[in-house]
DNA sequence: GGCGCATATGCGCTTTAAGGCATATGCCAG
DNA sequence: CTGGCATATGCCTTAAAGCGCATATGCGCC
């Protein structure tokens, strides 16, 4: 749990994970256009979520394609989810 | 919400959490006796989740009661709702 | 006012996380 | 098999977190 809790306490996680959230596949070019990030920043972070066991990742040609783990317990995309929609709301509220 | 999530990536501090979620008032004094930990290092945990606004502390003669902040956003008390009832889960199911 | 309990905090130390840079690896095209 | 793109990783430095120890502060009791 700490480690899970610690590997979605971070900005730039947070945000990749909010982007894979979506089901679909990421590739690390992507994320680090999207997100204004470095090339071994975005990579080192996409392996802490992995280790974490939130996302997973497949080889796709020269692409590292990432998106959220099927298999993640449903207790914790429950939490994912509600730190998404609570990071949501308090935009729109400070906004 | 990093700050909020932080604070929440902690092992004694979410430990704390679960005790103080009771919605009860507990002072540090219990708090460290129930998870062994020295007084300064209770303390300064408890600040941490205070910072975060997650608590509020009342003093009470020589003691200091905290307590969960009754004005947290609904949404951030849904974050550790879940986290807490994830992390119950999980020890059931590893067990 | 002096003592004792409960809590907070300054200081120093140790550990860990993060990031940049350079380089290695994997893969495709030609 | 060579060159180029995408990604991972080793090395180093810096910043921050956590902790113990000692001490300060707040409060009640006598």
């Amino acid at each position: 749990m700490q480690a899970f809790l610690s590997a979605i306490a971070d900005p730039i996680r947070l945000a990749a994970l909010r982007i894979v959230w979506d089901g679909g596949e990421h590739c690390v070019c992507e994320l680090m256009e999207k997100l204004d990030a470095t090339q071994s920043r975005m990579s080192r972070h996409m392996k802490t979520l992995k280790l974490a066991g939130i996302i997973v990742d497949r080889r796709d040609a020269q692409w590292v394609r990432y998106r959220r783990n099927p298999d993640l317990a449903p207790e914790m995309a429950a939490v994912i989810d509600a730190v998404l929609a609570a990071e949501s709301l308090s935009e729109r509220t400070a906004a």
